[in-house]
DNA sequence: TATTTTTGTGCAAACGATTGCATTTTCTGA
DNA sequence: TCAGAAAATGCAATCGTTTGCACAAAAATA
């Protein structure tokens, strides 16, 4: 016993304990003591229950450097996130975290804040980091995919989840952007609406041409003219603020607005309240995503529901089974996520 | 350069390239090619060139496993959080991530969900990850604070954000709350208001009893008598709705309410406004955060700024100088980020 | 030309854990 | 009493990297 404790005198700074420790504690070999520790039916009762009792006296941890020294594998799973402080991607992040500890798996979260620049500095990163698997939702400026192949060059299990790269062939998790759009835009129609404007988002993500298309087609299937003008780009309050009072002060006011998101909605709603106009009476408001917002502003908001949590969780559940070899297409695996008009107040 | 690629060819399944795998193919040892790698002066220009060249046209990555062995420091950095789906702190996890950036430092995320077991298991899945520094903010229902003394015993430099631990001797970075709290009551008593409700949350967290004593001063400095009735635990959606219209019934019905977030805050105004009361002019509300949301609801919250990011910054920037020995005060060190009080639509 | 110095490389140990194989000890049965 | 089997333990290589030291070859000096 003084003979281990002496590791401590003699350097003055606690280290963690190692199989050597206690071995040299214990008076036997290291390779008796592991296996001790690892249940190994050569070890005789009497000396397990020994090595066992020490090593949880003195809170023995595996040293997780040498193990994934020996293994290649560290439990720890990458992901690149556009922007955390988001509600649907902090849903997402939070439905991966629940999936992950499953199956004892670590996170590494890095930001691209939208920045391509940033997005390939975060895939060295976490290629650095030996992480198992990485999970990505690309940023709006990314129009290049290299990066991503290098991961996949490196045999690292790869899944895009929402935004994801048209350009490179891997799995993906996406929600039912097409279908949620299209579902949308025909209950603000049957509800009477003939003049909709889509508010949306770059068409470099193939999400938002996927929820114009079912705005699109929303609207021929009801025989309504689809007018160009009537679908610009505006993803951000800044966008909103310029461009929703140009919608208003036209002679033909649009009677809806569909959003690319809830809070695009959120303060469109705010824009027409303070222009004198009523929601839902006068104009109708749909958003997109379904954050807490939706319930917290007057009226309370008609959006679709996208479930990030889930999303997050499927994506997470993906590149785990691709790791542990219990996904075996060869091809790319697709899943999709259903979406969910909720309807509140700010429709008729 | 035939030797080399063998290794290909004979597992079929790729692997990372190493020093070995380099030394081999180009006639040399290991140390001459972790020397040249490293620009060692002791090695010959001409080597130097070759090596380099080679390691990056095979995109050599130093494994960081074996680097972990040997320097116990894998650049990693824990973070415990209560909640990831929450605006204040999805803002401090993307200031702190900002901030690791710049010293190459990873994070790995985990969160508590406000669940004291939850909380353990994260601190055992940190410590097992070998991080080298932990940030937490404590969850509600954390009372025993032994798993907290195991990472410092670990000699583990361990800061709390915003929901500290009284019971553990460790560096803090907490936001204003008490002068927070004190500025905003102040504000709404100078604008009228007498019978100002503090919906708070669990003595527990010392956020809630530091924003009640502002709360509680401010009332006595300006000789109005405090009620226990009028500062119930209402941090949730859940309890709102069941307490508010208590107070909206009462027959001394309030003229204020200060709400310890803006979630609450906003669904308080939704709640009066139901009631037929008017924001703010029969009834002031004030929140505590600043989230994206008070600028989105009618009217326009009046809250208090907690600056999240700059939080997450700080808690962050102080965990890397512990690393690094940059702060090397004995005692505790203990950060406070100012509040500002942020006047919207929502109070008078 | 002989000796020292400089320059460039390689060997081997170390980090902490696992594991095939060798070795020692104990037990069994004739 | 002893061979042989069974049980318990130890040795040593391995994973990929770094680094002190030894050593060779080349260059400088005497």
């Amino acid at each position: 016993m003084i003979i281990f404790e002496s590791f401590l005198t003699n350097t003055m700074k606690k280290r963690q304990i190692t199989l050597k420790d206690i071995a040299k504690a214990l008076d036997l070999s290291v390779s008796t003591v592991s296996r001790s520790l690892s249940d190994h039916p050569d070890i005789s009762p009497g000396t397990k229950v020994l090595v066992q009792r020490f090593a949880k006296e003195h809170k023995y941890k595996p040293n997780a450097f040498a193990l994934g020294l020996k293994t290649n594998a560290n439990k720890t799973i990458g992901v690149i996130i556009p922007e955390i402080v988001h509600f649907f991607f902090s849903s997402v992040l939070s439905g991966m975290q629940d999936e992950a500890e499953k199956d004892d798996f670590n996170i590494i979260i890095c930001q691209s804040n939208e920045d391509y620049a940033q997005e390939v500095k975060a895939t060295q990163t976490l290629l650095a980091a030996q992480v198992q698997g990485i999970l990505v939702s690309s940023s709006k400026t990314t129009t290049c995919f290299e990066h991503f192949q290098e991961i996949v060059d490196n045999n690292i299990p790869l899944v895009f989840f929402d935004r994801i790269c048209t350009g490179i062939n891997t799995d993906r998790v996406v929600v039912d952007d097409y279908q949620g759009a299209f579902t949308a835009v025909c209950h603000l129609i049957g509800q009477g609406c003939r003049r909709i404007v889509f508010l949306g988002a770059s068409s470099l993500l193939a999400i938002a041409n996927n929820r114009r298309m079912g705005y699109e087609d929303a609207l021929r299937k009801h025989g309504i003219v689809i007018d160009e003008e009537c679908m610009p780009v505006c993803d951000t309050i800044e966008l909103a603020r310029r461009i929703i009072p140009l919608f208003l002060a036209k002679e033909q006011r649009p009677d809806a607005f569909f959003c690319v998101n809830d809070e695009v909605a959120s303060f469109c709603i705010r824009m027409i309240k303070q222009a004198g106009i009523r929601v839902p009476e006068d104009i109708s408001v749909c958003g997109f995503t379904n954050s807490q917002i939706a319930e917290l502003i007057d009226p309370a908001l008609t959006t679709v529901d996208q479930h990030g949590f889930e999303l997050g969780a499927t994506a997470m559940r993906l590149v785990i089974d691709r790791i542990n070899g219990e996904e075996t297409k060869d091809g790319i695996v697709s899943r999709v996520i259903k979406t969910k008009l909720i309807i509140r107040e700010s429709t008729r």
